[in-house]
DNA sequence: CGCACACTGTGTGCGCCATACACAGACCAT
DNA sequence: ATGGTCTGTGTATGGCGCACACAGTGTGCG
């Protein structure tokens, strides 16, 4: 197992260069992809980013990207990487509660930042720089909870999950934005038609208990916090069983 | 609001026929065009789908799909509606917890026989049948809980977004698969060679003090009811909390 | 000092995709 | 019987990812 079996992106992207070698030297680097692309799909949706637009962006003609990066997967790996910038310090005083929400909260902003973060297909774990980073700092918020490694991976996993879970609810619309408002009504009052109490009374119930406006929940506001306090709550659950 | 306002999907996933109308009849119905789909989905997976493939499994041409669906995003709320048949009863001997863990089990296994659901990207929430009768019996799980309707719902989602989540870091390749377990060894392999200690402390304790080969969670063994749990956990803390 | 050659960016082309549009025939309400 | 509307078809368009051959460039080595 050495660097030259990783992935070429990888390799740029952790900055090992190789030895001088003959030939016109590249004209930037795949950090310029990258931004490139962010900055299309920032704009435009990841739909919008394809090989040709981006390189249109730069300049290029759309083949000379590929002389950076082996595939269009591999320049989502640029993207995932330089998307989110590095995590925020861990507070070494504060509790590991804090800490975690700490690390989920600033997650959860850089998906509403580059909400296509959460359309990228997701291929493999992650192995670039900032990547881990926030996988070191997620982890080491669990460090004096006496959780075992594997606990505290789990207990990182579940909070990732519940952050990209609840960004793919709602990211994409801003908070409180007309659209998502008129969205959610029109949902609202399908349903209403559709949901027939005898088959669904459930649902129906659910329905008559609330004002129209409000059926879905919205993760943007207080509902994010609530969720994830519920979500920590089965994680100290987890610490005061294994003390 | 009425029912003609509704995608001509959703008209005919209820069932709702139009009055006669002069023309010829239609020579099959939207489902047989999901199941086409499914089939493409289950074998090859969801790049597998096209129009045209879906067209010719049929022993139609492309066009002639668009008679039936407006858009392929149409053709993705069919499969999704078709995918999964309807929930399992429930079972009203039985605790909340042990309620919620049997919808969520089943839907975890649907998820592992049509993994290809997960990459199907969500616009908008479900209004067809079968998707509204698994959210019936979701929210119903939490009925005798004393959780407002809105907990409940919060409850539900929390639980859907873990299996959804969970499912996504696994599912897709069978359990203990030869596959599953080489991909991994690869990646704590090339994870301990970047992850220098000095800058990644948490990683490499974490990676030293187990067994090389299983840095990652298997999610579809016993690690799956272990996140659900603890999610569980959190929801009875809430549970606690309201009463 | 010069040169071979690996490397750069370019242009062309292929197969696939979703889907717009015009059309010919089929069928039912009238 | 027939008009109008619907069905399935054929053709065409613009976009996509990417394979491949090519011309020029500049460095490390003889």
């Amino acid at each position: 197992m050495t660097a030259e079996d990783l992935p070429r992106v990888l390799q740029q992207l952790w900055g090992m260069e190789g030895p001088a070698r003959p030939g016109p030297k590249p004209t930037f680097h795949i950090s310029d992809i990258g931004n490139a692309a962010i900055k299309l799909a920032d704009a435009a949706g990841l739909g919008a980013v394809s090989m040709s637009k981006v390189a249109a962006e730069l300049g290029f003609t759309t083949m000379s990207l590929y002389r950076y990066v082996d595939s269009k997967d591999e320049l989502y790996v640029v993207m995932l990487e330089q998307a989110f910038g590095p995590p925020a310090p861990i507070d070494p005083e504060a509790s590991w509660r804090e800490r975690i929400t700490t690390w989920a909260v600033a997650f959860r902003d850089g998906l509403r930042r580059h909400p296509w973060v959460l359309q990228i297909p997701i291929v493999e774990p992650p192995l670039s720089p900032l990547q881990l980073e926030w996988m070191e700092n997620g982890l080491r918020a669990f460090e004096d909870t006496g959780l075992s490694p594997a606990d505290s991976l789990s207990a990182m996993l579940l909070v990732n999950i519940y952050v990209r879970g609840a960004g793919a609810l709602t990211v994409g619309t801003p908070s409180g934005s007309e659209e998502v408002s008129q969205a959610n009504r029109l949902y609202v009052q399908r349903l209403a038609m559709l949901a027939d109490p005898d088959r669904f009374p459930t649902i129906a119930r659910n329905l008559q208990s609330r004002p129209a406006e409000d059926f879905d929940v919205d993760y943007d506001a207080g509902e994010f916090i609530f969720g994830l306090d519920t979500v920590l709550d089965g994680i100290e659950a987890l610490i005061a069983r294994r003390a």
